[in-house]
DNA sequence: CGATTCCTGAGTAAATTACTCAAGATTATA
DNA sequence: TATAATCTTGAGTAATTTACTCAGGAATCG
């Protein structure tokens, strides 16, 4: 019932992606540099979030990342299964429990699970970057970074 | 995003203490057979859901354990909580993220959890136990047991 | 061409999980 | 009172997962 570190970093690199929109491509080395994540790690994410069409990439100087749907239309449910982070309580017993024959609790971790995407799935990356406080936290950030254009809020 | 096998196992034992309610006290080697638990590992589990307060026990011949409480007023959480399970999403920063200056996702994190975990406590044992299929489950669970009392459906 | 950036796969130390095992404490009952 | 049934506790451990690092390759801009 925790959240592995993958999946963290992942959403933290989404809102930093949906927070510098303006900015053409962001290259990962700005994302490591601002959310303290380590450069080769956030390779491997991407490389995730990319096949499962959440980013678009582009090679070479001047490139990097950037979202490749609408901030409305991704889900914190999207970017954790994105990032391998299962959204799913199992009763576990794998081939021993068919839904011919469920056991006690496989209907309930089944539910369970149902509830807890369409709760992640309603929350959208929109959302999450909407509050006062990350849009300042998300300047700070970029003050403390040279040469790194700053974002404009409410423009 | 994910259950421990702690977890599922504290709450299928819990289940299915509720359901044999009608017996006095109810041994974890009949958990364990019934439910296909290993008795070592149940002990283990059966310690910390005393410490919690959710099952009381007795030990020497005829004892076992009952539940401590109403199947109303144990939650989900409760037993989660109480099986080591955190329920719990945080940035991950610890120490170098205060309150005070919280990071780009401290609040995103704290938020969800809060609303996790009132989601895991809104569930209750007795909702759990509530569906026809657990019922004819577990009196199926009980026949197969020489011995055993079985629970009477609507009584 | 060379710097910059993404892209990929393999490798690994540390932590966690999912247990087992051994021994002790308490109590019913024969 | 002896014995068996049951809970109780703590230590130990193999397997798995996590959270990375590293090395090198591929595309693209100037």
């Amino acid at each position: 019932m925790k959240l592995t570190t993958k999946g963290r970093y992942a959403v933290t690199a989404m809102m930093d992606l949906a927070l510098h929109a303006k900015i053409e491509h962001v290259t990962l080395a700005d994302i490591a540099s601002r959310q303290n994540i380590s450069l080769a790690y956030l390779e491997q994410l991407f490389s995730n979030l990319r096949k499962a069409g959440l980013v678009m990439s582009i090679r070479g100087p001047k490139g990097g990342y950037r979202l490749a749907q609408a901030v409305g239309d991704i889900s914190l449910a999207d970017i954790l299964l994105a990032a391998d982070e299962e959204i799913n309580m199992t009763c576990g017993n794998g081939a021993t429990c068919s839904d011919i024959d469920p056991c006690l609790t496989h209907n309930l971790w089944s539910n369970l699970s149902q509830e807890l995407f369409q709760f992640l799935n309603s929350k959208k990356l929109s959302d999450l970057i909407r509050s006062r406080y990350v849009q300042t936290k998300a300047t700070q950030q970029d003050v403390t970074q040279i040469g790194d254009i700053p974002v404009q809020i409410g423009g």
